[in-house]
DNA sequence: ACTCCAGTTGCAATCGAGTCGCATCTGAGC
DNA sequence: GCTCAGATGCGACTCGATTGCAACTGGAGT
């Protein structure tokens, strides 16, 4: 029997068994880091947060890491308008998509689900017939606050 | 009398006189390949083109000058899904701004232009009282040769 | 439990996009 | 023409990300 199609979200390492990926003692904490997140994290902080779970975690391996979570769809990669620096941001992929807001005043970063989106998204499938594996809507602008 | 809102596209050289920035013969050359370039360019082909037309540009100034064309609000930086590396590339921002799609399969890349797109921006401004400078949606997937 | 090896890792070197300090140059207002 | 704020070229630099390689290890097979 298949599980509901709203899979609990956060089991990383269930994804990784299913598919028969490795499990090591290093992904075992990248992953962990990326379920508990809260927050939208770039590979730096990402990296220290493993260090703390496994002291051995190496940069290039989380590097390594996010490519495969990556390839798999289980993660998504963001700029957040490049608001601070050059790198990128990652967060799980949940079950619905969200579109992301960067306030260039504050520096806030807000999330907003939306049905247009989704509705969008299935208007490009259909007319432009692409088969859409990863889509990112990030906007810039200013938040209610800062624009007054 | 204000000229109609749906101003020529292609006039870089004209806005940067009305808003009384400088002129140099570096700015001519990077702005006129803008203004003619037909797809996204990245910094490296921006330079080289810049460079036939007047030798003398620099890598720097290259990128000076993206940076102000981007504070001005005149051109738009994109990832295309970083399909071909880490860089940005750019394009001259017209009246309608579209999506992107980059295909994973050929390297291609679509745009598209959609009301939906703009409802959704006007969602995003009402609902999250967000005022919007600067919006990107880049989607990855599959076109329709690559499908089948 | 032991073996085995493809896949993974740490490390250090490296790449590549983008930035910056500074001496020099230049556009455009007078 | 002068003048100088602002722009440029150059080289060094930052920093995110990648890679080659020898050593290590997960987990399948026995
Ligand atoms: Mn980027
Ligand atoms: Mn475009
Ligand atoms: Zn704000
Ligand atoms: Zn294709």
């Amino acid at each position: 029997m298949p599980l509901p199609q709203t899979e609990m979200p956060g089991r990383l390492q269930a994804h990784f068994a299913e598919r028969g990926i490795r499990m090591t003692q290093q992904r075992r904490a990248i992953l962990r880091v990326m379920e508990t997140a809260n927050k939208h994290l770039d590979a730096a902080h990402l990296l220290r947060k493993a260090q703390k779970l496994d002291a051995s975690v190496d940069r290039s391996t989380v590097y390594r890491t996010l490519k495969l979570l990556k390839r798999h769809g289980l993660i998504d990669e963001l700029d957040l308008m490049h608001i601070n620096g050059e790198g990128h941001y990652y967060e799980r992929k949940l079950n619905r998509d969200h579109i992301h807001m960067a306030c260039l005043g504050c520096g806030k970063i807000m999330e907003f689900v939306s049905d247009i989106f989704e509705k969008l998204k299935g208007q490009v499938e259909k007319d432009c017939r692409f088969r859409i594996v990863v889509s990112r809507l990030e906007i810039g602008g200013y938040c209610a606050e800062c624009s007054k």
